[in-house]
DNA sequence: CCTATTTTTTGAATCGATCCAAGTCATCCG
DNA sequence: CGGATGACTTGGATCGATTCAAAAAATAGG
């Protein structure tokens, strides 16, 4: 019956070396995985053996059962995978990452979990010791599914409130009151905030309604910073127009339009991301309005294209390698603990920030 | 004895949960994977005591043996993992890939082989499909090892000559006569060129037995292409001094460096990388030459980058993200034929040449 | 040459699932 | 009521390795 099948280049597995060599299986997984115990003379001879019947080695599949390891760490997002290679926050993040395998000689496994369904076929059949997780959009969800996996997991950019699971963040509040109050120390008071989602598939102004339900705490706090701030400055900030877009180009353009076609234009504009105060930069050039000689713009991440673009722009500089860093050694030192981590961000001052216009 | 190690919190099996529930493993394992033929009545109470014993689901690693496919392709270097979300070539050449990988829901690991050891271990025990090989540099070596694995594979970027492999690559003659020509017919008639390597490990003015040794074809078509294309002008090939890089900035600027000391210093510079173009526009600009006034300059890959710089850069545009594509579809609709594409490539004038100044 | 050690080798057990041929059981039909 | 049909279930085989206690072989010591 086998005999039918023969040319058909089942490939070899480590028990035909074995039966072909004359020795037991267990004596010929030793050749492979801990040479030094075996009598140089079998050695050479089940290796001869291997190298003429065209062995592979020994197949990862088998052995990765048994050894339980798989010494890779997923990277999961709901955005397609061209993410990781795209977008400059996401390649910092993954600069970072990257750093902390390639010390200890870890994969990365990235994972995408574009579409609903496959996101979760995608997440439940990842061959990962661990996920690191980019929380940016439909983060909860994405929670959701890898707590189901039982595997240690970090949230980055976490959006909202879970003391349950392991993350990474940044002082957003913090953050927030720096970008603010340099705004205000310029002597600006006609503000305008351009902000990313309070919760999912919304975008437009922002009523106080829908700052009180909010389901990403992160948006809040970041809008709390701001307000808390410029309030000490003696600003109204009730009357600050507050638009949600996707962080995108096409919601982000929406809102400038829309804030700019209001009464008492801005003079000044905070950006809850970097990608949102460029795609502004870019809008007020194009309109013919002068950064930052008509409006001031701060930015909120710190990505690297921040520095390229004319002007290069202020903005609140998120430590991003060192997060990607320590996200990735929270999953490969993992211990059990849920671990919730902090960290600083830098106000960085380029040209997108200058004196309010005289009035 | 177990009793001893309870707490220990082995992870459940489904064989833990088929006994819990009075069922065969085998029902237990349609209940997650055929749930449809089995009674809604027993699927429930399974699924039921799945839920309440925590059961994570069946575990990939488990099922990774029996079906065999990992549904995921490895993307190879021997640069340090980084490389992928940091070099502008790669970034291009991933979102191809990751384009074909997200319409089939395949998975991405990124496997580095940064240094010897590590690197043969890392490609030995990738659990992937097959592989996708950056052979930017010690690509033989790459193509060796993965060899061993007796997997798909595709190499990219192959600098050299090996039939046996299966790879895409571009028409490297036709490009760099592109380039060349463009020069030429813009009246300019001392050139220099800065080179990828001829063989690993080597920098400086390359001879013609240098070339004639060539271990990587790649570079040594590029050159013929080059001087094809300038005897047809009537230009003397051999005193066209040629500089070989590691692609770098610091051997690319000692390579500048030698050249403009050189008497007769060039008008027109042929670089084989955008790499070294835009170290080269830096580098002369720095040094007080104009381009394109005093120095028009030609790369060749069509990064993004090159429209960015100033002035934006002329170049050989390859067809990365159709590379990518293609590389990725070769892994996942493997049918074990050796393939071996040759792309075109695309010339793109920008602002980096211009006619040859007035003697 | 025999016993005590040490070095190698063996082969069963395990890792965690899926697959499938064979078996069970209830239902339907003549 | 016997047999055919259809709908589930069962449990052994398999995927490809590693591990480890026990057996066997080699070596040392007396």
């Amino acid at each position: 019956m086998a005999s039918l099948l023969e040319g058909q280049a089942r490939p070899i597995r480590l028990a035909d070396i074995a039966k072909a060599a004359g020795v037991s299986h267990g004596t010929a997984s030793n050749v492979f995985s801990r040479p030094e115990i075996v009598r140089a003379e079998v050695r050479e001879r089940v290796k001869a053996v291997a190298e003429q019947m065209g062995y592979a080695g020994p197949d990862p599949k088998g052995r990765l059962l048994r050894a339980g390891k798989v010494n890779a760490i997923g990277v999961a997002t709901t955005e397609p995978l061209s993410y990781f290679f795209d977008d400059p926050f996401a390649r910092v993040m993954m600069a970072g990452i990257s750093e902390a395998c390639d010390a200890t000689g870890a994969g990365i496994a990235l994972v995408s979990a574009a579409n609903q369904e496959k996101l979760a076929w995608n997440i439940q059949s990842a061959l990962v010791d661990g996920f690191i997780l980019f929380c940016i959009e439909g983060g909860s969800r994405l929670v959701d599914l890898t707590r189901e996996r039982r595997l240690p997991f970090v949230a980055l950019e976490l959006g909202f409130q879970d003391e349950t699971v392991s993350a990474i963040g940044v002082d957003n509040v913090a953050g927030a009151r720096l970008a603010a109050r340099h705004l205000a120390e310029l002597g600006h008071r006609r503000f305008a905030v351009l902000s990313l989602g309070f919760a999912d598939n919304r975008t437009g102004f922002v009523t106080p309604e829908v700052v009180r339900s909010a389901v990403y705490t992160g948006t809040r706090d970041r809008l709390a910073g701001y307000f808390e701030e410029l309030s000490g400055f003696g600003i109204d900030t009730a009357k600050i127009p507050v638009y949600e877009t996707e962080n995108e180009e096409k919601s982000t353009r929406a809102g400038l339009e829309a804030i700019f076609a209001r009464a008492d234009p801005p003079t000044a504009i905070l950006a809850m991301s970097d990608r949102m105060a460029l795609i502004a930069i870019d809008w007020l050039r194009a309109r013919g309005l002068a950064v930052p000689g008509d409006v001031s713009i701060v930015g909120f991440d710190g990505v690297p294209d921040g520095a390229l673009s004319t002007p290069p722009l202020t903005t609140i500089a998120q430590p991003i390698t060192e997060i990607g860093r320590r996200a990735a050694r929270m999953i490969l030192d993992h211990d059990g603990a849920v671990r919730r981590e902090t960290m600083g961000v830098e106000f960085v001052v380029r040209g997108s920030t200058g004196p309010a216009p005289k009035a």
